[in-house]
DNA sequence: TGGAAAATATTGAATATTCAACGATTCCCG
DNA sequence: CGGGAATCGTTGAATATTCAATATTTTCCA
């Protein structure tokens, strides 16, 4: 009876997006060096930077994070005046988070590097492929939930 | 002067792909709780499930993880008896990487239930989409190393 | 050949994340 | 209305990851 090899662990979906989101992030964040600020952060000063106030609940979801992680994320960012927190005047167990002047500053810079990353894959990867693939991992992220 | 409206954050590829890599890995941990195992031992037992020795830096490449993360890992890998050291022969700064028995066997059982996500995200986002993704996401990670 | 430089893996300290539990507020229904 | 259940966010302890430094071995070239 023969070795039944298995399928090997780069054939996986789950492996390929891995390794893609690894490599992706990987350069994002160099690009993000200069400012010294995680890619989780520049997330939430993204969100935030529609002027509205967003609950924390809703801010852990849009940005991939739980919540005491975030808790704790956004603890950071308010130590350096990139956001802060209000009371949610109609429903007391809320926070609402704002992005300060700094911030909104701050998610500019952020914005024309993730730009620019943008621009270096479309280029490298092509135009096409690059909407192809977004439009593939938008439809099976909505499959998925 | 109108505000110039930035290009949503679920719109930058970046984003999908860690949303995406979120989800679908979320969904193998579900399905691996029971073995209570990590994703990421999963990916060190079936790197070793070839019987060949692998150093710790071939692995931590193939299993994305840096150095001092995997060396941890494989730490509490050998507490569990999934695996073992051999320092190498031939260049003893080495060590290489096994799986036993125990860790084999685990590593089958791992493995039937990946597949069977596989399957069923085959099934329910479609063949020929899961195809296209995959083509895509190899592609994308060749062009960016 | 000798020895500086590179490669390999690990360690310890600093940092970050996660899990479970908590406190506060709101919801809902009997 | 009253009060138990659900929701929201935070906290503290446990765990995991990362960064910089280290120890060991090999490579290579002067």
């Amino acid at each position: 009876m023969a070795k039944t090899p298995s399928k090997p662990i780069t054939e996986h979906l789950a492996y390929l997006l891995a390794q893609a989101n690894r490599e992706i992030n990987r350069q994002l964040d160099a690009r993000f060096r200069k400012e010294g600020v995680p890619v989780e952060q520049w997330r939430i000063l993204k969100v935030l930077s529609d002027g509205k106030g967003h609950s924390m609940g809703e801010l852990a979801e849009a940005v991939l994070l739980n919540h005491p992680t975030l808790t704790k994320m956004v603890d950071r960012m308010v130590s350096d005046a990139l956001v802060y927190r209000v009371q949610d005047a109609d429903d007391r167990r809320k926070v609402l988070m704002f992005s300060s002047d700094r911030g909104k500053a701050l998610t500019q810079r952020l914005n024309s590097l993730a730009l620019s990353q943008e621009a270096f894959i479309a280029e490298n990867y092509g135009n096409k492929a690059t909407a192809d693939l977004k439009r593939l991992l938008e439809s099976l992220i909505e499959k998925a939930n």
